[in-house]
DNA sequence: AGGTCTTTGTGAACGTGCGCACAAAGTCGC
DNA sequence: GCGACTTTGTGCGCACGTTCACAAAGACCT
């Protein structure tokens, strides 16, 4: 059983995470005119090492030439296609702050198979407004967007409204949440969580230059000549 | 050698992406006015398991009370040292776009010991403009600004000056960058950058809703009764 | 057609991270 | 003061992710 030619049941985490990264330097390689690249190019092009590279690709099949590379269209719609990007995926900001309208007004993701289909406050004194082409709705709209389709939920909220928004998502039967507020979502299992925190990213920054900082400062250098 | 009490040179990076968050719980519990937190409840708090938790905290010393649990106050400066956090650090945006202004107006991580201490462009008729109180400078005043201690590097650019930018940032002296540009950076190993990517985290929520819908569309449902 | 050369795909070794389960250590009641 | 109880800190086993190194597989040249 499992005779599935790509062997797929189970593609390991840390690899899709970087299949979006490919997919990007794929786009990029494609808008050069180039059509075939080595795992060594696109391993470069992606950051990562050729190995780590080979071996992700080899979770979704083989699609490479030995002693050529790969094909640079034919790898972005397989990866695309491993993606779930062959389909349309309707998406949803709410809280209206100024990151919220900020993501709004982002093009980069309208491009690779996202649409906003919804904008989304709680403030009477917003809703209505028109941001990037699109009128804000109430809270209370969440349900008939769910019914229409609505794949992913973005919360651009302050902390304290977004398990109150969280819930309401998952209510109206969203699966999967980005959550921008700086809190831990509560949410049964069969729901993703993605959190983004542009605090949590400086601080990991913060420590790893008060170790370089402490390194060279004492205790690590060089034993005089 | 190295009988340092809290057996530091080495936390696991996956405890030190955990600290910030772990830092958050501590000042909402500090916030409601709790002083003690066991491990079990600092971790549903954080989102995490209290095993997870204990090895973490243990990674950084032993600062907890067997019986009791931990001192709020205590462990959160605890970790606030650990982090780098008691010296204020300098933040410079370079990119007054949507998303830069967003940040720019963002004051959730001023109070965290992250000061913004410039707005950067590179377009002459932004250059001068007075965002969330702050002048926009130019690109060239870079290498002044790192001469003062600039610390960190946000690049909220579009992704074909991103490599511009950083490498000036590089130049200029800062070894610490969050780049928001959807594009790799070459940079020197001594320098730690770190990519948020709103577009890559949407594409792995859209690859779980899919394994989703395959699993519960076809091939795995229960054989009928 | 055969040999050489390039590049993929992968088995094996290695390191890291995670969770369990428990001993050590301290508190609280009496 | 002592015993029971609570909670931390950690040793161990397991699973996951990464890197190395090489055999298999095809292209290209002659």
């Amino acid at each position: 059983m499992t005779a599935d030619p790509a062997a797929r049941r189970g593609i390991p985490d840390a690899t899709v995470a970087r299949l979006p990264e490919y997919l990007r330097a794929l786009s990029s390689l494609a808008g050069q005119g180039i059509g075939s690249v080595s795992s060594e190019e696109l391993a470069a092009a992606s950051g990562v090492r050729s190995a780590k590279l080979r071996k992700d690709l080899s979770h979704l099949g083989s699609y490479g030439v030995r002693g050529v590379g790969y094909d640079v269209d034919l790898l972005a719609a397989e990866i695309s296609r491993e993606l779930g990007l062959t389909q349309d995926r309707s998406v949803a900001i709410i809280g209206m702050g100024n990151l919220g309208r900020a993501l709004a007004a982002y093009s980069g993701f309208v491009t690779k198979g996202f649409r906003i289909v919804a904008l989304v406050d709680d403030d009477p004194a917003v809703v209505g407004d028109t941001v990037a082409g699109i009128t804000v709705r109430a809270l209370d709209d969440l349900d008939r967007l769910a019914a229409e389709g609505l794949s992913i939920g973005v919360i651009t909220t302050p902390a304290h409204s977004a398990q109150l928004v969280c819930d309401r998502l998952v209510t109206a039967g969203v699966h999967a949440i980005l959550n921008f507020a700086p809190c831990v979502l509560a949410v049964p299992d069969e729901v993703d969580v993605r959190k983004v925190d542009l605090s949590t990213e400086l601080q990991i920054l913060a420590f790893h230059e008060q170790r370089k900082a402490l390194a060279s400062g004492l205790g690590l250098e060089e034993v005089a000549p």
